[in-house]
RNA sequence: GGGCUUGUGGCCUAGUAUGGAUAAGGCACCGUCCUUCUAAGUCGGUGAUCGUGGGUUCAAAUCCCACCAGGCCCGCCA
């Protein structure tokens, strides 16, 4: 949790001696030029605005207030909240300060089916939902990453199946497996017949330890093919755990007799009856579980161990959660904080992607396809000296994930590569040059060993500085709204949008060789740039990089 | 048909939770600025009935209702 507390909290007590009813939201940071904070008093009774904005007057960080109809128009001394900000990066390393919080959070995500390389449609809830955890871990709660493998289903006896029928004499890679799990949706979408994988399914739920063992063996080489291409865009998953370890266990057995009361029955298949009427099936007729019960079980297991969960998911699963959340809370009592993230689906111009169609484009491509176009920047930047693949790497990766997580979650985005291999605007690599740029200002500059002991005059500052110190000022609210909704997207944007006031700053504020006491103010405000853009960068996976 | 969700300049997006001052950016296009901390940058310009129609309000992109269009879901699949 942030130790922050922002002058608006110490402005609204002011204000309530004369508006006892004032709400902080009424405080807003201006965006449309009036004054750096605005008052507003529409919902209130104020008889006399003077005296108001005299009181205000007297906050030692209120240099000017100029009332305007219902509006109470506010100037801020920048000088003041740029020692803050830097008073906590001194002291504690970081701004905002934080301490941390006891409570466990369990983020799960990704969670795809291990039957093929993940894909740019996949992608984006691993990205949301790395994220999202990275964005708690900074405010301090103690989080861990979870996948839910599905190894029980129809999917993963086909991809198994097919190795057996058409590949068992062969070592299994990714390729291999892949090429045989296409062919067997064919052959089963031309003869229409399922019955050998709906056995399988069978003896699998059944438990059979040998054919467990077996499919797990092959599901692990397509997993691990997909853990690897997350840790190549800086992706890491604590826990997996195993559809058919619930099924193993028993405790999906347990779990649908302690449910018994509530149970219905069609036939032998057992359903649970939702607020709205709708059916929702645990088991099939044959005994055998369904994904949803195998699912609460998997809950009921987070649970175990976390006090708040978050699960990311693709919005084909809207109905999913709602359905696990109304069990969770109307059947087992649930008082811990559940929150369900879904996100809309990537697709191309030609419409969706589908890894059983051929039609994806992977991650693997992607990934190359963006360091090559990266590698021929660098090289066309450079005048044709030799380029470095790290940096390339580099940048290619923070490109990626930040056009995929800039966009809300919730909006449906159609992939193109144009977009993809823009890096000019709203990119990370623009965020990622103002970086280089506040480094080499730092870097360049003779005080900067004596910056820790520095008081700041009070001499007025040129717009541009005075726009970056409130905009950097407000980036402990940004980072608080993000948790708060969930989305670390607004974090994505704020980067860009304090990259762009940086670069402002960097084009008319020139901080070597003016006067000392300048240089070293802004020597300052570059510093305390710098520590923002590498915190969020840490959050949203931008790897930084020294010089571009 | 029912449910969820999205609709903002030519294209892409922010803002919608908690209504508040001339709707904020990016791409593209036209023009400007490198002997001064890296021009992957800066500044200026063109370009918006905020899907449509009603309603609530002193005030609506934001709230309510209806409609239109796209996406997703409505399985003893996952």
């Amino acid at each position: 949790m942030l130790m922050y507390q922002s002058i608006n909290e110490k402005l609204a007590s002011t204000i309530r001696r004369f508006i006892p009813d004032f709400k902080e939201e009424d405080l807003s940071f201006d965006r449309t030029g009036h004054c750096d904070l605005t008052v507003r008093t529409f919902r209130y009774k104020v008889e006399n605005m003077e005296s108001l904005k005299s009181a205000v007057l007297e906050e030692s960080f209120v240099t000017n207030a100029v009332v305007k109809g219902k509006y109470l128009n506010l100037t801020i001394d920048s000088n003041y909240l740029l020692s803050l900000m830097h008073s906590s990066i001194s002291t504690t390393g970081q701004y905002p300060d934080v301490f941390q919080d006891p409570e466990r959070v369990s983020v799960e995500h990704t969670s795809i089916n291990p039957t093929g390389p993940i894909h740019v449609g996949r992608v984006r809830n691993s990205i949301i939902g790395d994220s999202i955890s990275r964005l708690l871990k900074r405010f301090g709660y103690r989080v861990t990453t979870q996948y839910f493998v599905n190894d029980s289903g129809k999917q993963m006896m086909s991809l198994y199946l097919a190795y057996d029928k058409y590949n068992s004499d062969k070592q299994p890679t990714p390729e291999l497996l892949l090429e045989g799990y296409r062919r067997i949706y064919r052959e089963m979408e031309g003869t229409g017949s399922e019955t050998e994988v709906e056995e399988m399914i069978k003896k699998y739920e059944e438990g059979d330890p040998a054919l467990i063992n077996k499919v797990r063996k092959i599901a692990g080489v397509m997993l691990d093919d997909i853990k690897g291409d997350l840790r190549t865009i800086g992706i890491k998953i604590d826990d997996f755990t195993w559809e058919s370890d619930f099924i193993v266990s028993g405790e999906v057995k347990t779990l649908i007799s302690s449910l018994s009361d509530s149970i219905k029955t069609d036939g032998e298949a057992k359903y649970l009856e939702m607020k709205d009427g709708r059916k929702v099936f645990l088991t099939r007729s044959d005994g055998s579980s369904l994904y949803l019960a195998r699912d609460i079980a998997y809950h009921m297991y987070k649970l175990s161990q976390s006090d708040w969960l978050i699960t990311v998911l693709g919005e084909d699963h809207s109905e999913h959660g709602k359905t696990l959340t109304e069990i969770l809370t109307t059947y087992f009592d649930l008082v811990k904080r559940l929150d369900f993230v879904f996100n809309a689906f990537v697709s191309l111009e030609t419409g969706s992607m589908s890894t059983r169609k051929g039609n994806a484009i992977t991650l693997k491509e992607l990934i190359e396809k963006t360091c090559e176009r990266s590698k021929e920047i660098i090289t066309e930047k450079r005048g044709g000296k030799t380029s470095n693949d790290e940096i390339a790497m580099k940048i290619a990766i923070s490109a990626i994930r930040f056009n995929i997580l800039k966009v809300s979650a919730s909006k449906a985005m159609v992939f193109r590569w144009e977009d993809a291999l823009d890096f000019n605007g709203d990119s990370a690599p623009f965020i990622m040059y103002s970086y280089v740029r506040a480094l080499n200002i730092i870097k360049k500059s003779v005080v900067s060993s004596d910056i820790e002991n520095l008081t700041l005059s009070n001499r007025e500052l040129e717009k541009e500085e005075r726009a970056l110190v409130l905009n950097m000022y407000t980036y402990p609210l940004i980072l608080s709204e993000a948790v708060k909704n969930l989305k670390p997207e607004a974090l994505a944007n704020y980067a860009f949008m304090l990259s762009k006031s940086f670069n402002d700053f960097y084009e008319k504020c020139k901080v070597i060789d003016q006067e000392q006491e300048v240089t070293i103010r802004r020597l300052i405000t570059a510093t305390v740039y710098k520590s923002i853009i590498e915190d969020i960068s840490s959050i949203i996976g931008i790897q930084l990089v020294k010089e571009m």
